[in-house]
DNA sequence: CTAAAATGCGAGCGATCGCTCACATTGTCT
DNA sequence: AGACAATGTGAGCGATCGCTCGCATTTTAG
């Protein structure tokens, strides 16, 4: 009997009231989920963390993995966000720059609030976000693809889609592993340093 | 209140007639957990599957927790044993040959019943397996550092140290993205040549 | 001001689940 | 064969947890 649970909002706050509550109830659950892990969060317990009745969690959040996955789609969006503004920004400079821009920026992008950012990563699968997790990826995807294709001339590759896949997942790899594993690396700065230098080399782009 | 759940088996199977059990059990495990998710699986369901009382199963296994715990140690030796073979056995090769070799080895050990490993993965964090995963990876780490160290005048890197995690996180990410997320990419064979341009463009040595 | 809608409340139901324990069965040793 | 250890059994206890529902309070609208 699989728990396919419908992570949709029950009901939309409308007065302001309402959504201070939702809001607070948020955080609530960030607030839990960070201290007791997913297996220690329940309704109860974030209802009361927020200071709110059980009932009024239940208005519009159906069930435990609702809250999680409005946490992880608000997550989403803000890391999504920040990356996409930045890679639009970057695709006028030269590439090597690029590259070391991009890397930072996923650093960056590790750096905020990074113990919520550990649960949720572990919490993806089980929500159900995957497909959602799927798309933002998708999107990164296509815009470097993009950028590769549009300097195909400068670079050393043949394929800008399958290079794309390799470079995103690459940068998102070192960084991810680093900051969940190896925290110290993080704070090295020749990680800047050798992770663009695996991307120029694998470009074949001089670094300056 | 965090649940820190011991996972060491609770008595060790003495005659054949428990070892069988216990082996039973675990397959058992395996099964639901692949079937129903870590959210169906309970000791009950475990026990049921496996065709054993409950209380047998708690005469091996302390929790819920320890039958996961089990499993993953398991599926790491056996991943771990086949990679550390695998490297020895290709030290001598040419670089470029050797860096094909670790990728295509890499696939391999991830299309070894991969809906365990999914979940499995998935799992790892909230089982406390953390420290151990990092255990292993750090074997593997050192091995490729010593093997870059040993051939660091064919190579273009400055510490094997750095180059060895930037280089085992990246293949691994590849390998375990595309198994993941994107599965028609591992049946794509110029994944494996394109990986392998990676690391031998950022190794700085010529593909054959 | 008043009716209706929106929101908030929390006791507690029903279901599940982890786990124990008292007992039965099987194997080992002498 | 007898004694003792190892192993297997499953009913059911206690605790937790997700979630509902009837009702109180607040806000909005006419």
């Amino acid at each position: 009997m699989q728990r396919q649970t419908r992570t949709t909002p029950r009901k939309r706050p409308r007065q302001t009231r309402s959504k201070v509550t939702v809001g607070t109830i948020l955080e609530a659950t960030s607030r839990v989920l960070v201290k007791q892990g997913f297996d220690g969060l329940s309704t109860n317990a974030v209802a009361a963390a927020a200071g709110v009745s059980i009932g009024s969690l239940y208005q519009y959040f159906p069930n435990k993995e609702a809250l999680v996955a409005a946490l992880i789609d608000r997550h989403m969006e803000e890391m999504n966000a920040a990356v996409l503004a930045e890679l639009t920004r970057v695709a006028q400079l030269p590439i090597a720059e690029a590259a070391r821009c991009v890397v930072e920026l996923t650093i960056r992008a590790h750096a905020i609030d990074p113990d919520l950012h550990r649960v949720l990563t572990e919490q993806v699968p089980r929500i159900g976000k995957l497909a959602r997790l799927r798309e933002v990826d998708e999107i990164c995807h296509r815009m470097v693809a993009g950028l590769l294709a549009a300097r195909r001339d400068e670079i050393a590759i043949r394929d800008p889609d399958l290079a794309a896949f390799i470079l995103v997942s690459t940068i998102e790899a070192v960084v991810h592993r680093a900051a969940l594993l190896y925290p110290h690396r993080l704070r090295d700065p020749r990680l800047v340093d050798e992770t663009t230098l695996l991307v120029t080399r694998y470009l074949g782009v001089a670094e300056n």
